[in-house]
DNA sequence: TCTTGGGTGTTACTTGCGGTAACCGAAGTG
DNA sequence: CACTTCGGTTACCGCAAGTAACACCCAAGA
């Protein structure tokens, strides 16, 4: 370790600190994906373990730090996605299309998203029931079922049905896409079309198969 | 290989054992979630974690055992459900609530089938990328486009469409209960009549909020 | 009979990771 | 100069996965 030859007392402010770690955490996590230790987070930052305790306090906290990095950089795209001035359909396969590209563009760091690797809390009582896995898809069911509710007009209990339809719309993306992205069954685009298709109710309006089953 | 039944020797016969040995490490999921300790499965059964390891190999072999019972279970309830004699939309509301009824049941097996505690495997090579969660929601997603592909008539590419519907409504209910159960925002019945909305083109349907969308 | 051998099970260990305690040395300041 | 105060380290604890080596029991086989 070379004594570093600050010119004069540059006391970098911490919060730089901060961000180079998380800078650090992210290539290794985009190597290693979710299970980075904290080991090599530390060594890929040129230090040691404790200082990474010192700033995020436990693995957790960086995950999360981490976490919301990423987050907020993909809903900034979603968003922009979801409020481009075009037809429904158009906007809402333009969101789709701009997820897919994200988790395709980085599988890594999606998986990290989506499976932040158990905590491991003791939990005390242990009907911690609640606590599930993945933030970034709360974050996302919660933005889109805004956006549901302030640009569609769906009557009485409308609040209720934009927040189910945006948390289950998200599932759908999130459930597609974690399938398309490890079996490769089709093109991005041929997914889009599919999955907006169901939303537009093709399903419904499908006839029953030819020779229909007695039951 | 005498397939001789030995009477009077009670020895059980290594698949009872077996049998055993997953009802205890059932009780213990039941109890601690996904995060259940090989010690402490060992301990319920009465016994040390060799023993385990003798018979499932790892823990990652456990719990695709454990996994492939409820997997099993919870498919057959399904089939039960999608396979009944009514009206495409009452069986599609009867599968989301057996499936939800399932999570609001055993919410902590639930969320060992979801998140099956990351393997940890070294992975060799690194760029493991396919290999993502839950076995689960794989395989209800291709029982069910299996389903869709059966009894709905489509058109062409039915057989693509069928499969990315059948991963999308799979990641929708997901999704979906995943929150449901964190939050309990509404009974399952409203719960289970939003999603079947949704799935019937309710989103396509309805109109633009009065005061349209100016962006 | 003694011995062999495949079941059962055990104790005791290694490895690796999350997390922490205690110490080190080079500023900056009276 | 002493004295704090950071940014940093080494060395450790606890715990869980996984393993090695040993111990017991009971059915044969010569």
């Amino acid at each position: 370790m070379e004594t570093t030859q600050q010119a004069a007392g540059q006391q970098r402010p911490a919060d730089q600190r901060r961000r180079e770690l998380l800078e650090a955490a992210d290539r290794v996590v985009l190597r290693d994906g979710p299970q980075a230790s904290m080991n090599a987070i530390a060594a890929e930052a040129g230090i040691t373990k404790p200082i990474l305790y010192r700033h995020f306090g436990d693995k957790g906290g960086l995950y999360r730090a981490l976490a919301k990095r990423h987050t907020d950089a993909l809903l900034d795209a979603l968003r922009a996605a979801v409020d481009a001035p075009a037809e429904r359909r158009e906007r809402v396969e333009a969101t789709l299309d701009t997820y897919l590209a994200a988790i395709e563009a980085r599988p890594q760091v999606y998986r990290f998203l989506m499976h932040p690797a158990e905590d491991t809390q003791p939990s005390e009582a242990g009907f911690d029931v609640g606590r599930h896995s993945a933030p970034l898809l709360r974050r996302l069911g919660e933005e889109l079922a805004k956006v549901i509710y302030d640009r569609v007009d769906l009557g009485p209990g409308s609040e209720q049905l934009a927040r189910v339809w945006g948390h289950g719309i998200v599932g759908m993306m999130h459930g597609a896409g974690d399938w398309w992205l490890s079996e490769r069954p089709c093109s991005r685009a041929e997914l889009v079309r599919c999955l907006a298709d169901l939303l537009w109710g093709r399903l419904a309006a499908a006839s029953d198969r030819a020779g229909g089953p007695g039951f």
